[in-house]
DNA sequence: GCTTGAACCTCTAGTAGCTAGAGGATGTAG
DNA sequence: CTACATCCTCTAGCTACTAGAGGTTCAAGC
């Protein structure tokens, strides 16, 4: 039986993360002491691992669900984990090559910035001018 | 004088999203008709240019607050501005190495991913057992 | 058995950067 | 002068947590 303290240590995740997790339905409610504390198995641990490496992974939560429902289910075909892993992983490459596209613009001004007064700077110059960018990057967010 | 609407569609900002640069000083306070609607000069269509674009670039709103600033006092050095930029260029080279990492663990998975049942399935697997990574890939977050 | 203090509990609110919708007022073209 | 697109304010929601207040429980040491 381990307290959630144990389970934070074990996993790397904060203590009230692990309690979000319960509220929202990712992690079961788990047992509980005479005295209303929580107390998790090892089947809980490694669900809380699976969360937790997936969300490295940079999965969202609800892609998350998706994939804990689908390992709960052993005989069902694969294609569907494999989906959302691919799906992920276009999601991962889109997201490098508009970085890609930010850091050639960012390098660019910073080249470009010679030290003087602000009212020359390139910086502030490309900043107020789109016109003045050489690469397309017209979404916004990570 | 523009109204939200045209500066909404001139900058492809939504109206609310102006109202919210309002809301927060990123956007000074307009003038107002009789009836209390908001009317926009150039010098206001300017300043909203330049924070989409830099929010495009993938800069904070309060690093734009800061170049902002330093964009309004023509005579102070720009190596403040530069030093903002620099802080940019970095952060976004971090987050594409990190996705590097990302792309590499995620293609691996796909790639071995055969199609069986979900029982078998590698995706599900490795992300069961962290060990399985050949990649660190520590941190959650874009 | 009792005390102490770390760890637990719930609840609320805050973070970034918007976005959506309710319910009502205004402005302008025909 | 009417219709209706656009505007107004206000509140609440999104993702994925994180922080803190104020109070309770557990386990170890004496």
């Amino acid at each position: 039986m381990l307290t959630i303290g144990t389970l934070s240590k074990k996993t790397g995740t904060k203590v009230q993360t692990i309690r979000y997790y319960e509220q929202i339905g990712l992690m079961p409610e788990p047992g509980r002491t005479e005295g209303g504390q929580r107390r998790y198995d090892n089947a809980q641990l490694d669900r809380l691992s699976f969360i937790r490496h997936s969300r490295q992974l940079g999965f969202s939560l609800d892609a998350i669900r998706e994939l804990l429902d689908l390992s709960d289910q052993p005989n069902r075909p694969c294609e569907e984990a494999d989906a959302i892993a691919r799906r992920q992983l276009k999601q991962v490459e889109q997201r490098m090559a508009r970085l890609k596209a930010l850091r050639t613009e960012l390098k660019r001004m910073v080249h470009e910035c010679s030290g003087g007064r602000t009212a020359d700077c390139k910086v502030l110059e490309v900043l107020r001018d789109h016109s003045e960018c050489l690469t397309e990057h017209d979404e916004i967010g990570a």
